[in-house]
DNA sequence: CATGTTCCGCATCGATCGCTACAGAAGGGT
DNA sequence: ACCCTTCTGTAGCGATCGATGCGGAACATG
């Protein structure tokens, strides 16, 4: 069997599928996924409804590529927040990170993943689901990144590593939310530095 | 002029326009105000689309009545928590009252003014300024709250009112994404302690 | 150039969106 | 009883929703 060699015979598409869905990306992100109709997408990713059709499936699809998107791009300082060598560090990095990518200077402001499909219809509740599996994940990760912390003697013994993950994922969120009501960079920066001097919040 | 007397002539209607309205609310809290159709709404509320545009004008005026249901409402701890005598209990209050209402073992999970509108389509903006604007009202509440606290000497006068104001709405935001998610109640209320027993976080 | 394959513009699908016109039903005032 | 006002059920408005069928255009391969 020598073949499903890469050399896909026929036309070949006229778009960038990647910075298609770039400006998917950054259409659900500024309206949300009930928000963004069909003809919003494609307007702005440039292609028809065939060829989006052809190329991501549907919306619901569009939508679950351009979350996986946002987290290797965007949302890319998270996984390199976890690796910070402490718990402190970590959860530094974590504010910083959501502070800059939910207030860019130019592009939507807020979180992708609170504000993306938050609540929804019956007829989105894949995409919301989506994004509580998606947040489920981020604060599991930082639960079991703090677990280890402990386990190293970085926080004290008597910590409870679900509590401080809880805790650190509310002030993300809180973060994200006020970003998306306009509330600007340095401001919440400050209010995450505020909350940085006081750790861990035994 | 004795006119204008509360004597409104002519047939009565024959719903609770109350009880319509609560029953709209619950639709727009669990499903947000785009995710919530007029259909949908009004077989919640037991009333036809004709008795629901006579009544409360149209779907953006039902939602503001909602929520200003909501506020004198399940929101109504909010009001009660600024008059606690001390910022420590004013706080505790506000998370306290967050947690429960975010919370409900019956009814929708997460806050109205956070997931009722976060972001929207070009259509539904009316509807996502009103949340902000709602928002909004809430942080200057409890940062000119936070500014008294400091002229009584109950908070240190090196505090900023504005920058606690921001850290406490972000608690309050973050617990109620999480509730949103599912996140218990005696979860998010041990979480809550924990940020209180570092108070302030100067 | 001939052939096979894929892509894409156009038109449109049925369903649902928010919203309203109309006419009859149901009450109050006199 | 009458009339007048208001409410409500039905039916449907134009627009938009997400999603497709189809036929020709465009390109790789031989």
């Amino acid at each position: 069997m020598k073949t499903s060699q890469r050399r896909p015979t026929g036309r070949p598409r006229g778009f960038d599928a990647d910075e298609a869905l770039e400006r998917a990306l950054l259409v659900f992100w500024e309206q949300g996924y009930e928000g963004a109709s069909l003809a919003t997408l494609t307007d702005a990713m440039g292609i028809s409804t065939t060829s989006m059709y052809a190329t991501f499936g549907n919306k619901e699809e569009l939508f679950r590529k351009a979350l996986e998107r946002y987290t290797e791009g965007p949302s890319a300082y998270f996984d390199r927040a976890l690796d910070e060598p402490t718990a402190l560090g970590v959860v530094t990095a974590i504010f910083a990170g959501t502070v800059r990518t939910t207030t860019r200077p130019t592009g939507p402001n807020g979180c992708l993943g609170v504000q993306g499909a938050l609540v929804t219809g019956d007829s989105s509740r894949g995409a919301r689901d989506l994004l509580v599996t998606w947040r489920d994940s981020g604060y599991s990760r930082i639960r079991e990144r703090f677990q280890r912390a402990v386990d190293d003697g970085d926080l004290p013994p008597e910590t409870s590593p679900a509590l401080l993950a809880r805790y650190v994922t509310a002030l993300a969120y809180g973060i994200a939310v006020q970003a998306a009501s306009g509330v600007g960079r340095d401001e919440l920066q400050d209010m995450a530095d505020t909350a940085l001097r006081n750790w861990p919040p035994c």
